[in-house]
RNA sequence: GGGUAGGUGGCCGAGUGGCUAAAGGCGGCAGACUGUAAAUCUGUUCUCAUUUGAGUACGAUGGUUCGAAUCCAUCCCUGCCCA
């Protein structure tokens, strides 16, 4: 069984509380506690929160390297197999909907990795030529997918040009390929949300919480260690807190930022996950206890076990 | 008290007589999302009717004009300078 959970607090000792009671272990599903070094900003679960209830997929890697979905949904997948050789049940916990459609909607990826310097290649010539003309050159490869593209949106554009210039298929064909294998495990999906207001005042508190805990420390920290560190300074949080060491903005500036940016990234989080319609909405402020009970009823009731 | 700059939609801010329900930005809301995803991108944002439409709106009141956020008068408020 799966569980994802858009909201910044609650889920973790929730899914704790859940895998105690049914003898379960935990596979994060979060693309920033994967790092190494980076916990009082991701709110990664500390050793004395997780109640001896084992983690997977948490402080794995180091901030300096690229870790991408396809990364994940291996990894991820494999710790999912050991405990079910356990005979325990495995718990996806986190917000990161893409790493959760990767396993989810069992999504193979070919094993090709990142060309870095094409990628480079790609980024300097929109640059210099401009963002149209690349637009325009993945069109001819792949009207399909480039329709629902936006002329502005880069990351797509490149990645479409990407994935022709490794693979020679386009992204739409990749795509078929990559959905060819059957979903491998049972799963239910279950969602934290609550009233808009109350999840916000939650969200700054938690805001609040993360700078007392020693957040700039630990970004300081993080800096020295890991001058070179790329993917990891895209986290909410750290990247204002950077900005805020270099000057750039008062210490009020920062918090307000950064409170406003996981607004919406929860959001952002909501908008993905009312789409995926298998999901069984729970209400964040109802107990433990009441939410876990209709996690087993529902469970009971469709009789799947395992994964 | 004198001088001076200004008061615009949730906020910032453009706009000096009709093409203005008013650029742009921020914030909000909604959406997209297959190898950077806590990233990246899109739409929408006065009210009501929702096809065309109607109403209300640029500090307040009054005036000029066919027509005003834009011109005039008075008043209120804010910043700065001089007393």
């Amino acid at each position: 069984m799966l569980y994802a959970d858009q909201q910044l607090h609650g889920k973790t000792s929730l899914s704790i509380s859940l895998a105690q009671k049914i003898d379960g272990e935990i596979v994060s599903c979060d693309s920033m506690q994967i790092y190494k070094d980076m916990n009082i900003g991701t709110a990664t679960p500390t050793q004395e929160e997780m109640r001896g209830i084992k983690h997977y997929m948490i402080n794995c890697v180091d901030p300096e390297e690229r870790f991408s979905v396809s990364d994940y949904k291996r990894q991820a997948e494999k710790s999912i197999e050991e405990i079910l050789k356990k005979d325990k049940i495995p718990i996806v916990v986190g917000g990161t909907g893409l790493y959760l459609n990767s396993l989810v909607d069992e999504i193979e990826y070919p094993e090709i990795g990142i060309d870095e310097d094409y990628r480079i290649k790609l980024n300097n010539r929109a640059e210099k030529e401009g963002l149209g003309k690349l637009y325009d050159e993945a069109y001819q490869i792949d009207p399909e997918a480039m329709e629902k593209i936006s002329q502005n949106d880069k990351k797509r554009i490149i990645r479409v040009l990407e994935i022709y210039y490794q693979t020679g298929k386009t992204k739409t064909q990749q795509e078929i390929l990559s959905r060819k294998n059957e979903v491998r495990f049972d799963y239910y999906i279950f969602g934290l949300n609550m009233e808009r207001t109350v999840l916000y005042e939650r969200i700054n508190k938690r805001v609040d919480i993360m700078i007392e805990q020693g957040l700039i420390e630990e970004v300081k920290e993080l800096v020295k260690k890991h001058p070179k560190i790329k993917t990891a300074m895209q986290s909410i949080g750290y990247k204002e807190t950077v900005e805020y060491l270099e000057n750039k903005m008062t210490k009020e500036e920062m918090i307000e930022k950064i409170k406003q940016e996981s607004r919406r990234y929860a959001k952002r989080q909501l908008t993905w996950f009312r789409k995926r319609n298998e999901m069984i909405w729970l209400n964040g402020l109802e107990s433990h206890e009441e939410n876990i009970r209709i996690i087993l009823e529902t469970i009971k009731k469709e009789k799947c076990k395992e994964v």
